[in-house]
DNA sequence: AAAAAAT
């Protein structure tokens, strides 16, 4: 299918032609027309599938008539991140350049001034992060009752970072009557429901689950002592031919660390995380973009959706503590058909991760070994589980004041940690497991391979953080938590009818 | 146990 028949118009479609597109891309090709129509879309799909056009193009298409009225937008497109909500933002220059619409951007850690003016203005299309979007809302700079088109881009992931409370309150201010375009790489029960209370008959479009993605993408893994990781690294980005490459670390304390060392060592390398002043972001993955930099290190702020042409490698410094998260990560390269290299560093203590992940994206990394660098063994977690109750026994009976000086002690590690490297059965020695197939010794490996399903809701997920950590001193409730501070919050507002 | 997002 071309372009040019799948019902835009022409200014549209010179914008596109101008882009360098002549094809649609799969997402688009499903869900364009069904937005042209003013259909409601669920549309199960990643970035980098094309998906961020199928909304944008046919929304400057609707949005073409009509003009906004001051405070009063004509559509509300609602991102988990500022980067993701600024990139859509370039989507809509790119492909609005022969059409005359406003726009503002509605991003945390910019003045208000700009926007607020902006606003003002009238604008056509508002993109927005949800806490500055409600922020400008409460001060009375918006009135959202000209929406015309809501769209909620990577829903899975507003719900990770805690946004669904936010995203229900501002649904409950949008006028009924209205399209409503909802995306999310994974369709998790908690995800679908949330879709099912804000679309109305909506045509389902699917693209690419995340099994696929291995296709085009070639992983691996290693596992070091933590002090050996930076060299594994440095080792990797030295024989591999990489162009540029994104390297995930779980902290913002790490990417700092790792940033630095990198440079030290000769690397051209930048950072990028959520604590760092938003001009700097901007600067930073613009320097990547434009391959001034080579090598990102960044935190999980650029885990999803992130769109960078090209990008050779994907490392992951430390071992996602999610397995949806290595699947995003991943992600971000072998796009567009291209090929891509993932390795990820993982530490002994590790091993629990990496086997949710290989459950998840059904099969299992590759191991490798690097020259110089002992490959070292993931620990065996159920035997310490077992030996750790003993221990927290002990701990109650000892006065508090000697735990706390315990406990600013350096943590002397040794000791344990070469206990549980003599275990009988190293998870990465268990042989590779044939698909599908139910074997006898099942049951048996259950216990080290168990992940279970993704959890989101955070009180779960404390509770579940609570029980594993079996050495914590108990102080205050003990193990009794009330039953009231276990529920969960309420959304602000009542979601819609 | 961590990251993201409002100041």
């Amino acid at each position: 299918m071309n372009f040019s028949e799948i019902g835009l118009g022409p200014e549209v479609l010179r914008a596109v032609e101008d882009a360098g597109y002549t094809q649609p891309t799969p997402i688009q090709e499903q869900a364009i027309p069904w937005v042209l129509q003013g259909r409601d879309v669920l549309g199960c799909a990643q970035t980098g599938t094309g998906k961020t056009a199928s909304f944008t193009l046919p929304m400057i298409e609707i949005l073409a008539n009509g003009r906004a009225r001051a405070r009063m937008p004509r559509s509300l497109i609602l991102e988990p991140t500022r980067e993701l909500a600024a990139q859509v933002a370039e989507n809509f220059e790119t492909y609005g350049k022969h059409h005359k619409l406003n726009m503002a951007l509605l991003i945390g850690g910019e003045s208000f001034g700009d926007q607020i003016k902006k606003l003002d203005r009238g604008v056509d299309v508002l993109i927005a992060t949800p806490g500055r979007m409600i922020d400008l809302f409460e001060r009375g700079n918006i009135l959202l009752s000209d929406i015309k088109i809501f769209v909620i881009d990577e829903a899975d992931r507003m719900l990770d970072m805690g946004f669904i409370p936010d995203i229900e309150r501002i649904v409950a201010l949008l006028p009924k009557m209205r399209q409503t375009l909802f995306f999310s790489a994974t369709m998790p029960p908690e995800i679908k429901r949330l879709a099912d209370n804000f679309l109305m008959n909506p045509r389902e479009v699917s693209v690419s689950p995340p099994a696929s993605m291995a296709e085009t993408v070639t992983h691996a893994m290693t596992i070091v002592q933590p002090d050996d990781k930076r060299s594994a690294l440095r080792h990797l980005l030295k024989t591999e031919d990489v162009k540029n490459a994104l390297i995930f670390c779980n902290r913002k304390r790490d990417v700092a660390i790792l940033h630095k060392s990198l440079e030290k060592h000769g690397f051209n390398a930048g950072a990028l995380h959520g604590d760092m002043p938003q001009s700097k972001r901007t600067e930073t993955l613009e320097a990547f973009k434009k391959g001034e930099i080579t090598l990102l290190v960044c935190s999980d702020v650029a885990a999803r959706g992130i769109d960078i042409a090209g990008l050779s490698h994907v490392f992951n410094f430390d071992t996602p503590l999610h397995a949806e998260d290595y699947v995003h990560r991943i992600g971000r390269t072998g796009r567009a058909g291209k090929l891509g290299r993932a390795f990820t560093i993982a530490n002994p203590e590790e091993g629990k991760q990496i086997a949710a992940i290989s459950k998840l994206i059904k099969r299992e990394i590759p191991l490798i070994s690097i020259d110089g660098i002992d490959l070292a063994e993931f620990e065996e977690l159920s035997d310490r589980r077992r030996r750790r109750p003993a221990r927290k026994d002990e701990a109650r009976r000892d006065e508090p004041r000697k735990e706390e000086a315990r406990r600013e002690e350096p943590r002397r590690e040794e000791e344990p940690r070469a206990a549980v490297a003599r275990a009988p059965k190293p998870v990465e020695a268990r042989p590779p497991r044939p698909e599908r197939e139910a074997r006898p010794d099942r049951e048996q490996r259950v216990d080290v391979m168990r992940s279970e399903p993704p959890r989101r809701d955070r009180d779960d997920r404390r509770r579940r953080r609570e029980e594993d950590d079996d050495d914590e001193v108990v102080i205050g409730f003990g193990d009794h938590v009330p039953a009231f501070l276990l529920r969960r919050a309420r959304p602000l507002a009542a979601p819609e009818a």
